[in-house]
DNA sequence: TAATTCCTCTATATTTACAGGGATATTTTT
DNA sequence: AAAAATATCCCTGTAAATATAGAGGAATTA
């Protein structure tokens, strides 16, 4: 632990949880907050002046999303650490930010004022930090992307499931992909295979279910 | 305004956003934070003891979720004032919140600090506030009410509708419900001519975005 | 009672989806 | 270079869905 403070930036969209985090953080001789935002690109250019030690951000934002700002962020500052901060924790979302933004630690926003010190002490240590909760759904959906894996849908046969979802018939898929129908057919065929779906209905809610669409569920 | 201080109760799952909350309001002179809670059934207790004179309340909680809360407070306590937070603004949520449970206001979570005091001030002297976004997303949700039951969906059309939702074919369908294939085709003609939805897909689609059909979105 | 809605049923014709089989060229991986 | 994966195409069927154009009885409501 080094004797200078530590000092964090933090990038929310809701102005009342930085109020709650310099609230939880106020008063503690280790931390100091010296940069804030409501506006991940705002957060950008404040980075370009004065860099933190540890960048807190929200990951659900409108415009750009945490994941996107923790990317940018460690290319152009690779030395800022970086915890991300979300509502419910998505499994998937946490492990492609480990791998693209090389994120230092992960924390759910109904973390206590223990938990979100114990974590940016660690993180401030060269360490990491991930919650309970998020580790869980972590390897919830390593499982998840273990059996997607065993699936095997190809990008056409996804780029076709997608036109299948915008209520295109056969014949129009064709027309769109510049392909026959018999072929569109066959890729049906070996969707429904691999997805062993039956029926559009189940092949929708499989699509909804395994993230191929935007959007829903 | 009275000379007293108006006393405020919050309730939130999120620790954050009641710090968040009474850093905003430190140091004002008109209000003061006596009762909090993460937990809305433990609100509820503490409300038997001391009852303040607003009662913040989150919106998105587990186990019981805030219009619950709002119903039960303001059936057991008529005196005390509610104001809604949320994360969304669901239109649909708000009307029916002011129907059951006479909330005094609704505002976002990413409101400042001025319309925080400025609601809250309001609302003690007994007016209502409801934030400009909120607002919009009302009378959207009342047009899609409006729409809805322009629509009249019969009850034998939506379990035919959750049928279908189960994969089941035109047959089934038929067997299941001791009726011809052909009242099924028939059935399925109207509800596509009324949903003005064709094919199954905009059908399933119809019937999320409408709740006709338990689990999603 | 009259009007309306709801549920039921009929019939025909056309289109689309689904299942099974097989085939070929290209690229990627090993 | 051989093996595997991918994308493309074709044929033959059956099953199912969709369009079209009705009609009658029961229950509810005005």
């Amino acid at each position: 632990m080094k004797k200078e403070k530590i000092s964090l930036a933090i990038v929310d969209d809701h102005q009342i949880v930085i109020d709650g985090l310099k609230s939880l953080l106020r008063g503690h001789p280790h931390f100091t907050v010296t940069l804030e935002s409501n506006h991940p690109e705002q957060m950008e250019e404040l980075l370009a002046h004065d860099q933190p030690d540890i960048l807190l951000t929200d990951i659900m934002m409108p415009l750009m999303n945490g994941a996107e700002l923790a990317k940018t962020v460690k290319q152009r500052f690779p030395h800022i650490k970086i915890l991300a901060l979300s509502m419910s924790g998505q499994g998937d979302l946490v492990n492609q930010m480990i791998d693209d933004s090389d994120i230092s630690g992960y924390v759910l926003k109904n973390l206590g004022k223990e938990e979100l010190i114990n974590a940016l002490e660690k993180i401030a240590d060269g360490g990491v930090y991930f919650s309970r909760e998020v580790l869980d759904e972590m390897t919830k959906a390593s499982d998840r992307k273990k059996t997607a894996d065993e699936i095997h849908l190809t990008l056409r046969e996804i780029e076709i499931i997608r036109l299948i979802e915008k209520e295109q018939s056969n014949k129009q898929i064709a027309d769109t992909l510049f392909i026959s129908e018999r072929t569109v057919e066959t890729h049906r065929k070996n969707i429904f295979r691999k997805t062993k779906t039956s029926g559009l209905i189940g092949l929708i809610k499989y699509a909804y279910e395994n993230r191929l669409i935007e959007g829903r569920a």
